[in-house]
DNA sequence: TTTTTTATATAAACACTGTTTAGTAAGTTT
DNA sequence: AAACTTACTAAACAGTGTTTATATAAAAAA
């Protein structure tokens, strides 16, 4: 008969419409200032309501931070097309640095907020996101440690030291950090540090 | 007289009993679960007393902050007996994660928190601490170029690019962005890591 | 078609939070 | 003793995430 089907595009045309509005207050104002009341109120619905579609704060922007993976993988992607292994890595590492400074909030998100980890500890898909992002990572580093890159280490150490200096770069500078060498040209130095670690990891 | 001594001494104490109190808490629980309320029953005086020795809950964690500062410099410090200077880096990137494993929620206030940043945005001195201890590493680095390591580029692209990886190593496990690759033998794989890092550095 | 059941939405309340205001009581000075 | 100053707090304000009881509208069963 269709209904029960009806009420289930419904249903998910309500969560949608939900974490537009989250989307929406999340860009703009930071997981801090995005209240459910907030989200209500663009909605047009009461408080009460999310409720009913999502379990909590924390359920609802978890689902931000799957979109956010998605997306970033998407971008980290685009760098199939270069040939060469080393190069290619070297540009997924400007794309990370791209990505991460065009969505703070995104990112904060995806690598520094305790609030998705926490409510979902037990279960396994949290993971997944982050799982399948590093492996993208990761087939590039196995790519250049193959080529004689990284002292013939294992990818997975390889590839988390990579990410460990990217995560701290961009973390220091949209953290504010960086601030006290002075205000100005912080981007430039983030450039020059780059730039070094790419010469001491290349052959 | 010495009356207005005694006074003087008295908000002293109070302000460092407050202290204490925030301290404890904010070690137990971490700074969104300490209240104000929470300090007002320790120190069993009412919550608007608070507001008479601190502007607010910023300017009273931002006490924390210089504390922090303190102790991990004193413990970075350890180093300089050690006479090889690329080894004394390399201890000091050891004690660096140390203090950032065992002081999980002052780490959070010197580098990643908004917080302290925020409220006092034009003063100087909120650099103060972060810039000194910054200098502790620059030291240890630029006596590492001086013997040749680093290529030949500037302290402060140097020591910006250790500090990095180092950052990066450590929060990626404190936020638990590591359990998707199992949540056994973490430091395992830190330390292998640090390691090849360290390799790729080492002349 | 009428009654019963089920799903959906909300007003109001609960238990918190940081912070401000107005007022009290004790200590100090005149 | 009266005037002034300081230390303190009860109560309120404006928020927050979340729950509960209630009302309404839709669907199913009678």
């Amino acid at each position: 008969m269709g209904l029960t089907e009806r009420k289930e595009r419904e249903k998910e045309e309500m969560r949608q419409k939900i974490l537009d509005a989250a989307r929406h207050l999340f860009l703009e104002v930071g997981y801090e200032k995005t209240s459910i009341r907030g989200i209500a109120e663009i909605i047009e619905y009461s408080p009460a309501t999310i409720y009913l579609y999502y379990k909590d704060k924390n359920e609802l922007l978890f689902s931000l931070h799957e979109e956010a993976f998605l997306k970033m993988m998407a971008e980290l992607g685009q760098v199939v097309s270069i040939k060469d292994s080393f190069e290619r890595l070297v540009e997924m590492g400007r794309k990370y640095i791209k990505y991460a400074l065009e969505n703070p909030e995104m990112y904060d998100l995806m690598f520094i907020m305790a609030a998705p980890m926490e409510t979902l500890e037990c279960r396994e898909e949290i993971w997944e996101d982050g799982k399948k992002c590093f492996g993208l990572l990761q087939v590039v580093v196995g790519e250049c440690i193959k080529e004689g890159y990284f002292n013939g280490k294992d990818t997975e150490t390889a590839s988390l030291t990579v990410w460990a200096y990217m995560h701290g770069l961009v973390t220091i500078y949209l953290k504010n950090r960086l601030n006290f060498l002075g205000t100005d040209h912080q981007q430039e130095r983030m450039n020059r540090s780059f730039e070094l670690f790419i010469e001491m990891f290349r052959k």
